[in-house]
DNA sequence: GGGCGTCGTAAATCATAGCG
DNA sequence: ACGCTATGATTTACGACGCC
């Protein structure tokens, strides 16, 4: 294995448009058990109340900053299927 | 049944690569744009609709360039010199 | 003005198509 | 037939921006 980070010479057009979020937490997949949870919990409304995210979160040992960002997922993940069932059924 | 089962429950991810004629054409757009690789919504669906895949696939397909590219450019260098090429060849014309 | 909404994306990971 | 890697799709996590 070879390491790594390539320094891009000024001549790379490549040179700008590849920007590190160097803060950002790696995304670690969830469990099925917390996944089926948070489904079940959007299949009873899509939309969080402040006290229901606060309960998800403690019962699935999430924060509540993740719990918001899943719904925020999965109701686009709704929509991009919603859209693409708009064209025929196989 | 079992295997019948996670075929349907899996079915989204039944997949087949796109044709070399889709591909030559996102990757001629990907290196005629090296410096910005980012289609617009309109672009995307210029790029769909000549390659006959869903303007989400022409996202997923940039998406996952970009992030491969970046990775490693040393091993795209043949194929971004042979497009730039092509590029260079349809230009003169 | 803070907090949650969408939109587009990065990066990691998943599932498998396909090739040697 | 089989193992491996390339490839397309999906899953977390944010930044940017909007609205109330």
């Amino acid at each position: 294995k070879e390491e790594k980070q390539q320094q891009l010479d000024p001549n790379n057009p490549a040179a700008n448009w590849i920007h590190a979020r160097s803060t950002r937490k790696k995304r670690c997949p969830y469990t099925k058990y917390q996944t089926l949870e948070l489904e079940k919990e959007f299949l009873f409304n899509m939309y969080l109340t402040r006290d229901r995210r606060y309960e998800v979160a403690r019962i699935l040992n999430l924060t509540e900053r993740q719990v918001k960002i899943w719904f925020q997922n999965r109701r686009m993940k709704m929509k991009k299927m919603n859209k693409e069932k708009g064209n025929k059924g196989d | 049944v079992m295997i019948l089962r996670s075929r349907f429950l899996d079915a989204r991810r039944k997949r087949r690569n796109f044709s070399k004629q889709a591909t030559e054409i996102l990757n001629e757009y990907f290196y005629s744009h090296l410096s910005n690789p980012y289609p617009s919504e309109e672009a995307k669906e210029e790029l769909a609709k000549k390659c006959s895949i869903t303007v989400s696939q022409v996202s997923n397909w940039f998406g996952n360039k970009r992030i491969r590219y970046k990775k490693n450019i040393g091993k795209f260098q043949e194929e971004a010199n042979l497009y730039a090429a092509k590029t260079a060849v349809t230009a003169a014309h």
